[in-house]
DNA sequence: CGGCTGCTGCCAGAATCTGACAGTGGCCGC
DNA sequence: GCGGCCACTGTCAGATTCTGGCAGCAGCCG
């Protein structure tokens, strides 16, 4: 095994291990010695992964994501860049942010020339379409990612107002407004929430009992429209 | 230097020369031997660069973006998903076919759990919003990416037709409409055209005089809000 | 204090990479 | 066909890098 693949594979172990591992540990995982590992885990590092060690704890990989060197045409950096300036422009501010992060990550590991073409993509995108929400979307996909349970205050389209507790599994962007999808515990069903008509929002650290992929597959089933592939 | 960063750099000196290269050329540009980059070539090769060789000619590199190892946290991996699968809903549909692509590339090189989380990944997009574009923009897109002349009949609001002779230099994503931003020949002006009044589209191979960037520039200049950044 | 751990310097042996040479086959102009 | 140019492969000794073991320092905790 050459060392670049050993070194993906590391990150692939830190990624199992949720709690702090030791160094001996994680060498003996891949067959090498401690000081080598030693060495990789710096090398990691200095390749941008955010990886922390503290004497008498172990190693903790922060949540992310290592893409090894990939290559995109024209068009699918152009489709890439896009994208992320559309997502810049979403009312959701943390994930506005992200976006822009990601770009500006992008951007700074390419030759001067490619970043000049990156950064005159002629690619633009109009300003956001609609009002902004007065919850935070940040604490929805969170709870999303947690599969923990959310708290809110509804008013239905007729006006009508009711308290809920839901297990949100998905968040809908449409032209004009983001919708939560969830298990309503309240109705016993799937129901979908406009996050303009939501307040009083209370993200909670209960754990909801079900996985979230399995929700998901079971909402789409429900749907009418034969769905061909994931985030049609 | 190490050789993933002189792999690297063969990407780089590979996008410079636009006509075939042999490789004597390429091996003393870089300090090492033919066979060495012999070699080199097979391995990038191998990591998915398209890098085409021939004998007689030398090798050239389809046009592309080459990304390092990069990492990314989970809410920019999370925007980047998004905003492709945003843009694989445009009606553009070779640049959503591309988007399609790029996050097939990407799934490709991940770990199985990883990859499962992306393919479950819990933002969604709602169907494209507006109607279909009886003009294909793959052309525009290209005509911009050469910066070539563009003809096309054009009805205005008022409905009034008119024949023009346009330097496209940007594509604007508006929730409806997709709007070509070019100088006009005809008016001698910046002009913004609807994609959907477009008709009779003519692509051009006569290079317009003036570089995309500096129209691009110039055009921001005249906008009355002052902009932040690229994209905006 | 002792036990556990991260982290660094050092060095000899293992593994890999490199350069040179030789050879094959394709393409092109003469 | 012939020769020149070039991509590509196999082989092998020498240079280079990587690896593992050892020693040592520092931080944290019971």
């Amino acid at each position: 095994m050459s060392r670049s693949e050993r070194l993906l594979d590391l990150i692939q172990i830190l990624r199992r291990h949720r709690r702090p591992v030791s160094g001996r540990t994680l060498a003996s995982e891949m067959g090498v010695s401690i000081r080598t590992l030693y060495r990789d885990i710096a090398t990691l590092q200095g390749q941008g992964a955010s990886i922390e060690g503290e004497a008498g704890l172990g190693y903790v990989l922060k949540p992310g994501f290592m893409l090894p060197p990939l290559m995109f045409t024209d068009e699918e950096i152009e489709a890439i860049v896009l994208g992320s300036r559309w997502v810049a422009k979403q009312p959701d501010s943390r994930l506005s942010a992200a976006a822009t992060d990601a770009l500006a990550k992008i951007a700074a590991v390419l030759p001067d020339d490619l970043r000049e073409e990156l950064d005159a993509s002629t690619l633009l995108v109009g300003p956001a379409a609609g009002a902004v929400e007065g919850i935070d979307l940040g604490l929805v996909r969170q709870a999303i990612r947690n599969e923990r349970k959310l708290g809110f205050l509804y008013r239905d389209a007729g006006g009508a107002a009711s308290e809920r507790v839901v297990w949100p599994f998905a968040l809908g962007f449409f032209d004009k407004v983001r919708v939560v999808v969830a298990w309503c515990e309240t109705r016993q069903d799937f129901r979908h929430f406009r996050a303009d008509r939501i307040s009083g929002l209370n993200a909670t650290d209960i754990r909801y009992p079900r996985r979230r992929q399995a929700l998901l597959r079971e909402w789409r089933a429900t749907l009418d429209v034969p769905r061909r592939g994931p985030g049609d």
